[in-house]
DNA sequence: AGCGACGTGTCCGAAAACGGCGAGTCGCCC
DNA sequence: GGGCGACTCGCCGTTTTCGGACACGTCGCT
């Protein structure tokens, strides 16, 4: 028995569980995706199965909660091609360098891409390659925050959280918006 | 950096911070006390400089709380010898083990004193005598759970997390109650 | 051109170290 | 011979430390 305050999942999970007030289900076109939020903001938005899944939340379950409900909104208009953008407000839990990433993140628009290099220099810190993908693939709210719009620098889609084929739906959703 | 998430202290503390809504300072007649508590009841209760202590927690201070208020009337009974017991609920937040063993304490009436080897007898586990001892140096409710009121089988003080002295404070104050 | 090594921040698992002890041994001293 | 102390060693939960592994891209060799 480790640690058993926590249950045996990832340090970033037990974060969560102790700042989290609720969650809710949003139904995406390429799958559920579990929402939760904290006092702040949205703080996840994952889909089910995906890599870093925070697994069962033991928060309550509001699906009329109005910041979830925002988001959910405005995922739906994402997805259905009626806007590109989003503005519920974010509270992204992670470290500095992470939250940073996510950041510049944010400052991807639809219909293009990045490359993790690119990131990387953005940064400053351009030897931190790896450690720039390794905290994309930790964005802990898919969609919103852009994180499928970082290819690898020959173009190769390299990895997604959520699987490749949902990468792939994504930047296929967004390749027409940039007429 | 590691970990920039949470501080650089120690896990338990860390838990507390996410845990704790209130804190409260109390001046024992042997030294001033940081009262803590969570949602559910009292959490802490460190001595100035002891080990283990939290250090500058960031929840707000709030000396009008009730159920702090309570804890440091219960306390200021007991130091003006007006009553050995106390009733203001606790949330002690640690490992299952770690729960047994203060839940262990709390058993032990006041002018008595139990050895480290007794206890871990009582809880099934008669060869964990040194977890035990690890485990009740790392109460985090000072004179309330009564670590204190348990030395080594050969009757020697052995140790406190607030010194000795206060150990023995505590126990002289206690020992008249034996009537 | 192609292949291998290296840098970087973070997480995770394994392994070692660390105690608020106590029982058992051995030597010393009356 | 008994009694007392110092020393050694095993016990076990927790904490700390360490070593890989990664959603990559550049540089230096072949």
């Amino acid at each position: 028995m480790t640690n058993a305050i926590t249950d045996t999942r990832p340090a970033a999970t037990t974060r969560l569980q102790a700042t989290c007030t609720a969650q809710a289900t949003f139904n995406s076109p390429i799958g559920p995706m579990l929402l939760a939020r904290t006092k702040h903001g949205l703080a996840g938005a994952w889909f089910d199965g995906q890599k870093h899944h925070p697994g069962e939340l033991t928060v309550p379950r509001e699906p009329e909660d109005d910041l979830l409900c925002r988001a959910a909104h405005e995922l739906d208009a994402y997805f259905s091609g009626r806007s590109t953008g989003f503005s519920v407000p974010l509270d992204l839990q992670g470290t500095a360098f992470q939250r940073a990433v996510w950041q510049a993140l944010l400052a991807i628009t639809a219909g293009t891409t990045r490359s993790y290099g690119e990131l990387a220099r953005d940064l400053g810190t351009p030897a931190a390659v790896r450690a720039v993908g390794g905290a994309v693939g930790r964005n802990p709210v898919s969609v919103i925050v852009p994180c499928h719009r970082v290819i690898g620098s020959s173009g190769a889609l390299t990895g997604y959280a959520g699987g490749i084929d949902r990468k792939r739906a994504l930047l296929a959703l967004e390749a027409p918006q940039l007429g």
